[in-house]
Order: C-alpha cells, then structure tokens, then sequence
DNA sequence: ACCTTTCGAGATAACGTTATCCCATCATGG
DNA sequence: CCATGATGGGATAACGTTATCTCGAAAGGT
C-alpha cells in the first residue's frame, strides 16, 4: 500500500480512500492510485482490514457434514449473500472434538458469528466465548444446558402427522425404525412415536426400533417388524438415510407396506411408489438462522430464542398403501 | 493481551510465550499467565497473528454447491485435517460472477491455498492473484488458458469402459444422454463418446443427446433414442443426476435396456437392477489435490502439473443386460 | 573469586490496514 | 481585500500479534 502511495504520488490514506470509494477524492487522483494499484499489481489484506475495523463480515457455519445433502445450509449462504456477509464452512463429522476445534479456530479468526448444528451434550467450552460476545445459532438441534438461539424443526409435530395419516389408512400396527437415541432429533423423534402408540394403545416392544445406522441393524428391525403373530403393516423412518436403507431391506414387499419417510430426497419421486415423507421446510430454517443471527450481531443483548419451523407431510403414495389384510 | 501480561505481573512477550507453548518460560510464570487468561477470558486473535505470520494455515474451497453430495470435498477436508491445514468452504453455485467473488475474498483474506471447481472459460481475474503468488488447484476441470495446477477423472477413458462393457455385452446400439457441453465435463464425455462411435462405425444422430440436465429434455431423449426403426438398447448417462432423469422416464423399460451411468451414488445399490457405474476416485482427487497445493505453497516454483485420475468400471446388473431381441 | 555459559524475560519494532486530527488550498461573501 | 467555510489530502496513532535484540541473573568451571 505504502508502495502504492510512493508510485501514485499521494499519501498512505488516499490510497486506503481509493480502494474504500470514499468520495472525498479527486477524479484524477483516483485515476493515478488506481493505476498505481493495477501496475503494482496491490491486493488489499482483510486480516489487517479486519484487525482494524473489529468486524470481519464472514459468518462460520460448523455442520456435520459439508459433502452431504443440506438443504439448510444452502438457505444459509442465500440469506447470508442478501445481506453482504460471507458464509465460510467446515465440517465437524459428527464428532465432538472437531466440532469444538472447528467452532473454536472460527471465534480466534473473529467470526461475526457462527451457525452449528452441535453434536452431543456438552458444550461447556462455548461460555467462554459467549461470554466474550460470540454471536451463535444452533439449527437442527438445541445446545443443551446453554442459553443459546435456536432453530428447529417441529419434530414432534412430523411424526405424529405421520402416525395419524397411517391410522386414517387404516393402519393399526404401525413400526418406527429410527437413528440412534444419543442424537437430539432421533431422540425427539422416537419420543413423539411413543407417544403416539401410547395415546393410540398398541404395543411398543416390536414397533419401536433405534440405533445406529447400520445395514444389518436395519435389516433385523425391518425383520422383526415385519414378523411374528402381530407384524407391522406400515413403517415410519427417522431420516432420510434410514428410508433408503428400509427400502432396500424391503425389496418386493415396498409395495405392500406402507412406508412414510421424514426428510424430502430426491429419490423420493425416483421410487415405486413414490415416497410419501414428513418435509422439514429447511428454507424457513435456514432464513431464520440467518435472521437471528444478524440481530444478536446487531444487539448483543437481544433476548434468546428458540423458533420452531412447521413440517409438512407430502403425500406421493408410500404412505397410502393400505394395510395388508 | 497486555492486560493478561498486567494481572500475570509479566511482559506481554512473556504471554505470547505461554500461548505458544514456547518452552523457555518457567512452570510457575506459565501457570501465573494461565490462570489470568482464564481470570480475563482472554482469547487470542488470529487475525493479528496471520497478519504477523504472513500465513494463516487456512485453505479455501470454493465448490459448485456445498449443499450437494461431493465425495471429493470430503476427501480434501480429510487430506487437509492430516496437514493441520483448516479448510473453509463456500458454494459459487455454479455461476461465474460468484466463483469470482468467493475466490477473490478468499484472496484477500490471504488463504494459503485454493482448491477451485471452476466454472466457465473466462478466468482472466484469476492471473493477477497468480502473479501475485496465489496457490491454487483446480479440480474436476481445468483451468482454461491459464497455467494452473489441476486433477481431473479419465473421462475419456471411462466413457470408452462403459463403452466397450456394452459392446462386449452384445450390444451394436448405444445411446448416449449427456450434459450440456458448456460444461468442461460433459463436453470431455460427448467428445470421448463420438470417438467410440466413430471407431466402431455406428450412426451418431439419433444416439447423442447433450444438453441442459432438464426433465421434458431427458424424457425427449430417452424417447428418441428408444424408438425409430433401429432403436438403442443400451444408454450410458453423462453424470449421476442424469442416471437419475434417465431411470425416471424409462419406468418399466429399466430392466430390459441396459444402463451404465457415469459417476456412483447411494442409489446406485437402491435400484433393480442394481446400477452399473463409471465411479471416480474421489478420494485420489481430494488428497492428490491436496498434495499439490501443499507442494506449490511450500515451494511456489514448482512446475505446474495436470494430474488425471483413473475411474473404474463398476458392474452390478444395469449394464449387464443383454440386447434385446 | 572471577569469568563464561545458559536460561528466562522485557523493550521495541514490525505486519497492513483505517480513523483521527490537522493543515493546505480555494472559492465565496461581507 | 480579508475572513470564513468547504474541500481535499497528509502525518500519526492505533488494532493484536510475534520476532529481534538486549539484558539480568543464576549456574558452573577454572
């Protein structure tokens, strides 16, 4: 910059006036620092930029994972262009340790602020930082034990939509087979179920299927399911992930057992019949993210939050076959 | 950090010491600098230490959706993790004034590295940061014009496996149903696949369908190329969406036309008959990427090296199915 | 007892910006 | 013709780090 300066004959602050646009300078001087700037070949530093201004306008999303399927953080990056602030991401893998260094070296390079889809219980290292002003949003699931702005989907709401259209089909032994109870949504999910077959008064025992995603334990819950002197003629999936391992372990009989799927794909209208699902309205979610993000930037001591976006059940077929008789 | 140095009754250099683990302060000065940066909740600034250090261990990945399945994102995130390198992410959505936008900020913010998924012909702005010492690779397609660091997949060559399997399989019309050939891609694998047409003497005309991925496109496509006095009985696919489109609009035909799709995917295993593929090594592409970034940062003279990765030919049913007669 | 070595720690100067303050220069009104 | 703004531009001090240089003190050898 100072090189600049020297070449266009002017002082260190004109420069810095040039490159911020600032009316205050004279059109022919513009044109010498300019030039100067393209001779010398100059690229201005935001870190010193930054360093100075206090703000660096880049938001830090800490997601599970960045090569998957995310429909939320695509409504991220858009709202965060609309309003001028760069979204910069990184994957946490599902992994306690990388969320935390991830979402740490974010707040040491001064992210405004940041938006995470927290894994696990403890979060303990975040006070710290929320005490010295970090601006933060959880979507997908809350930060527990803190008082932290949050986004989240009606999870509850979603299965029993799902439930009560599988009981106006005639269902009357329903199946869930669902992620691991240790993750937040699972857990909400697979409570909301109980619920409904406690209001509802089946039995539980042989409906009720969690635990990790793994090909052969979804094969042995779609068997249980499936079998005994009661089996099950309709089945709720937990995820998106689980629908598609279902409907691989249900091979000819998808026809015959009615399915509902919470989270939309793109499969869902490749299949036969098409999938019925539980949508979460993921562009709502990630608006809001961003919405509530920029007023804590905004005003630190604007009250916390927790928003719960609707789902919506999409009807496409799966979920209409009616019960074997 | 001068108040840390204050309440630790030290000098400041003495708190940069301890922060950076620098053995040559005492256990009890250590402990006395500790706890103050605890007692204030101090929190070190990255910008300012970038701004000293000259480099600020981060890479940028600038990718056409970060929202989307990308087994090579996640190879460079993992290859990067290994080198202690932190790799930020942002989605140029396919659109060129936004690559240029998220490239440049990523310059500015003085990333060490670039890992690029261009997007269209013009890349002019890149040549000032190159000559400015920008490291960067480009992944998936090259650079044009511009002597960049780059690893590609095999196109041609995979296109030319899928070819060959159909032909060893007993088939003498193949249709090919590919991207739009703006795209570096699509235009590799629509060149590759003429080649095979050329070599083996078919007719072209009714058998390369190229084009924007868009469905009443695809429908056409699969229409024509099945009907007419001498339909196709094998169709090979440009990319993993198109493979989808495909699949959709032949329904019941699937499992009398073979198919091989170029790329693999979850799906791929979902379907019946399960989906024959030309799969990239993406984790060869994400860690050689890698490799080569880290190589130019470390010495910016190294010679400028395009990369090409070989793809493999997965059977599994779709591409196995005999003419029919 | 004195000199040398080693080790720990402080003062100061950068890194590349921008904001504050101040001073020219010029046109305008009394 | 001089005072008064207004306008454009320059010197200087931060922002929060780390590296260099320097110095003091303690430990060990002759």
């Amino acid at each position: 910059m100072v090189d600049v300066a020297r070449e266009a004959g002017v002082a260190l602050r004109t420069v810095s006036r040039v490159v911020n646009q600032d009316s205050t300078v004279g059109p022919e001087l513009v044109q010498r620092v300019r030039a100067a700037i393209a001779d010398l070949g100059y690229r201005p530093d935001e870190r010193a930029r930054h360093l100075r201004l206090g703000v660096t306008g880049t938001l830090g999303a800490a997601v599970r994972q960045l090569s998957h399927v995310n429909p939320v953080l695509r409504a991220v990056e858009r709202a965060a262009r609309a309003a001028d602030l760069m979204v910069l991401a990184a994957s946490t893998e599902d992994d306690e340790n990388l969320e935390r260094h991830v979402v740490e070296s974010m707040c040491r390079r001064r992210f405004d602020g940041i938006v995470l889809e927290p894994i696990g219980d403890d979060h303990g290292y975040l006070v710290p930082e929320l005490a010295a002003g970090l601006s933060l949003v959880a979507v997908d699931r809350p930060v527990l034990g803190l008082d932290v702005d949050c986004v989240l989907s009606d999870n509850r709401s979603g299965i029993e939509k799902a439930y009560r259209h599988l009981v106006r089909h005639g269902h009357d032994r329903i199946a869930y087979i669902g992620d691991d109870e240790r993750i937040y949504t699972a857990r909400e999910r697979a409570m909301a179920f109980r619920g409904c077959v406690a209001a509802h008064g089946g039995p539980l025992d042989t409906m009720l299927h969690t635990g990790q995603v793994e090909s052969g334990r979804i094969r042995e819950a779609v068997r249980a399911a499936l079998s005994g002197a009661a089996p099950a003629t309709a089945i709720v999936t937990g995820n998106a992930q689980l629908s598609v391992e279902v409907l691989r372990h249900l091979g000819a009989d998808a026809v015959d057992v009615a399915l509902i799927g919470f989270d939309d794909s793109e499969l869902a209208t490749l299949l036969r019949p098409d999938l019925t699902v539980v949508a979460q309205d993921t562009d709502a979610i990630g608006s809001t993210a961003i919405d509530m993000l920029r007023a804590r930037i905004a005003d630190p001591a604007t009250e916390v939050r927790t928003v719960t976006v609707p789902v919506e059940l999409i009807t496409r077929g799966s979920g209409e076959i009616p019960p074997a008789t």
